[in-house]
This record gives C-alpha cells, structure tokens and sequence, in this order.
DNA sequence: GTAATACCGTTGTTTTTACAACAGAAAGGC
DNA sequence: GCCTTTCTGTTGTAAAAACAACGGTATTAC
C-alpha cells in the first residue's frame, strides 16, 4: 500500500507541513502502516501502548466495555485524526479505552516518543510538530465536552435531541446523516437500543423530526 | 496580595522551572491575579475568553447548565490547575461552560496568545512552557474520560459504585474523603440528589459501603 | 434465488429514576 | 444562647428506562 500524503496534509497533526517536510518527517517518526479489517480490534483496554495511529482510510470507534459488557463509544475517528496520543505525553500508563474498526480501515503508526522529544537538530520541524499536537488536544477536549453535553441530560429523549441539534448545528442544516446506525447511536449516548427507538418514534409521531435509517430531519 | 510562587513551581504548567525564571515569565504573560468569594461566577457559559485562569487557593467547579437548570459539574480545579487552556488552542469561539468559585478563591490569570505563540528570542522558556501545556492537556483528557465512565453507567448505583472505586483506588485506601457534598456529587455524575441519597442508604444497608458525611468507607 | 445474518421498530413487564415534599441534623450568623 | 439557613436522608408517586422477546425488512453470502 502507498500512503497518500494529501490525507496526511489535510490533517490536523500536519497541518502547515509541506510534502517533502513530510516524508522526511515519517521517517524520523519511525511510520509504519497497517490495515485492518472491519470490528478487528487495533487496541485493547489494558494495553500498555508506545505508538499513535493516524486513520488513513476508513474509520474507528475509541470505546470503553464495562464488567458486564455494556459498551459506550466515546469517540469515532475519521481519516486524518488521531489515537492514543494522550498516551504520549502521559507516559507508561495502560489505556482504559479499545480501539475498534468500524470498517476496512488502514492506519500510520507513528513513535509517540519522537514527537514529544526534541531529537537532533537536523529536525526543525518539532516545534510545529507540537503546536500542531497542541491544537489536537484542544479539539479533542472540546468534543469529549461536547459528548459530555449529551450524555449528561437526563432522559433518553433530552439525550437525542441535544445530539441531533448539535449535528443539524454542525451541518449548518434542519437534513443530515449521523456517522452512526442505531446501537451505535445508543452506545455514544449511553442508552437502550430499543428504548431510543421507541423515543425516536415518538418524536417523529410528535412532529419533532422525521428520520429514515441515518439520515434526520429535524422540524421547527 | 503576594502571590505564592510556591503553588505555582507546583503547577504542572511551570513544572522544572525556576523561581527567577518565573517571575519574567509571569511578566511576560501579563499576569494579574484577583480574589473572588464563594458561589461567584469567573466565566459565564457564552463568554468569549482571552485568559486562562491558574487557581492559586479555594477551588472552582467547571460546569455545565441546561436549559433547565440542570446543573452538571464537568471538573472540580485544585490549587495549581487550570482552566480555559483549551481556549488558548481554539481561539475565538465562546465558551460552552461556566467556571464557579467552590469556595473562596484567588485566581491568576495570564494571557493565553503569549503562551502559544513564540516570542521574542529572550523569552527562552517557551518550548518548555508549550511541552508542560501539552502534559496539562493529556491529563485533563484523562480526566474527561475518567468522569465519562462514571456518568456512562447505566444506574444510579453503578455511578456510585464506579466513582467511589476509582476514589478508593486513587487514594489507595478503602478509606477515603471525597471533595463533593452530596448536591455536588450528583451534579458530577448527572443523577437525582435525593435518588442517589436513597441509592446511598441501600449500599450501606447492604453493607457494601459506608459513610459519614464525605468520608467513605468500601467495604470487601 | 435462497438462506443466513444484521438491523430496526414495537410491545409488554419489571426495575429504576425523577420529582416533590418533608423532617431532622448540622452549620453559620448575631 | 437562639434563629436562620443549608445539608442530608426518607418516603410515596408518577414517569421513564432497561430488558427481553419478536417480527419485519434490508443486506450479505453462497
């Protein structure tokens, strides 16, 4: 498999590096690649992990199962953002999350040390590298708030609806389509499959919204 | 009010920097600082903010309020943490929680453009004042994603039973306070004050745990 | 085309929660 | 001291969620 830099220009880890800067980069990263095939796991919770992964096509899920198996996505990652990189700057601590494929997914893994260690001079792009991981952060911490935001309310009917107004904000549109089927949905927002369905109907029969499989309309 | 660089050189954002260091640093962050009373807001939900607050004594409570009121406690700042880091990443958007002051509090807040941007060469200190930034911003996810497996739980019980456990785990003691009273207990795990009281009870009647006040005991 | 599988909605039952109201204990002010 | 306010536990009721079970539909495999 070649790797395609444009996904890795467009992210926001590389952003404002240019191709050559890049290649030389991935080197010094000790970049490698891999891919992996749907509901494969990359990670599990407990493992004790020394490299981020970067999606390059496809996608996974960073989810938490409990003792009784219950399972709740705590975040989807799309091609060009990152995994694990928490774990680069909060060293030798086993992860509490597992990394699923939620499709045919390929991956960069990157060395965790090398970004955060300023290594040989010969490498001048560490400084950008971290404003860059930076800005990483704060995203990421902003849509665990984000997600935070939802699962907080109280009922499974304030759960849907304080999601699908954020993505109907987000798509800057009354139509969109979630990233998400049904038990996903119900996994991100901490609920009962069965129990949102239920929900979900009872909002379209009130005139809320109306929806077929994953694409949502909401209604003044 | 002098302030203490003792709680300061604690701070993981000034982590391994010295005394002197400190003082032309804090100058060249433009730093201010300023006391507040209990139950006074620093940050309102919707402000837009151009300084990250360092809490220098007292403590507040990052938290979120629906449109109903309901009131949900994101963190709780001790003495040497921050708040509103993520806002000196992400610049220009308003912010979506309100910072409250605990108890009697006096903050320090710097400017968050001089953090992030690189200075004039004088300023030596900013590669590793921008590294520890990185190291706040990977605990403060740890964080996040600790309190979202407390609120994911399905029952009221399990929130209990999964917060106290990593309290008693944290503390390494089945023996141990916790920094909430009950009202601000079950705002951090977004449940009913009086359902959780009762929920509490029945651990005890169990014996499972017990408690006096914010002092819990778990019991094998 | 057919079988097997995954996905989704629906329904009824049981369990749990939210809510409201209240009473006793603790803490703080004067 | 006493009064006021805050905090906490308790109870009963109504509402909501979890759970289990099932049938229909779409999707995939062969």
């Amino acid at each position: 498999m070649k790797i395609n830099y444009e996904i890795l220009k467009k992210s926001p880890l590389f952003n404002g590096i240019s191709t050559t800067e890049l290649q030389s980069m991935l080197a010094c990263l000790s970049a490698t690649h891999k891919s992996y095939k749907k509901d494969e796991f990359i990670f599990y919770s407990g493992d004790t992990i020394n490299q981020v992964g970067m999606v390059l096509s496809g996608g996974v899920h960073i989810l938490k199962e409990d003792f009784w198996g219950n399972r709740t996505i705590i975040a989807k990652i799309e091609p060009g953002d990152m995994f694990g990189e928490t774990y680069a700057c909060v060293k030798s601590i086993p992860i509490e999350v597992s990394v699923l494929c939620s499709e045919n997914t390929d991956i960069l893994f990157m060395d965790i040390n090398k970004i955060m260690e300023t290594c040989d001079s010969k490498c001048g792009f560490h400084y950008k590298l971290i404003q860059n991981l930076l800005f990483v952060f704060a995203q990421k911490n902003l849509m665990l708030t984000k997600k935070m935001s939802h699962t907080t309310q109280r009922s499974t009917r304030e759960k849907l609806l304080s999601y699908l107004s954020a993505e109907s904000i987000a798509h800057n549109s009354h139509s969109f389509k979630i990233p998400f089927n049904r038990q996903q949905l119900a996994d991100y927002l901490s609920v009962d499959r069965s129990a949102m369905s239920n929900e979900l109907s009872k909002l379209q029969k009130e005139g809320i919204l109306t929806y077929e499989k994953n694409h949502f309309t909401l209604i003044d």
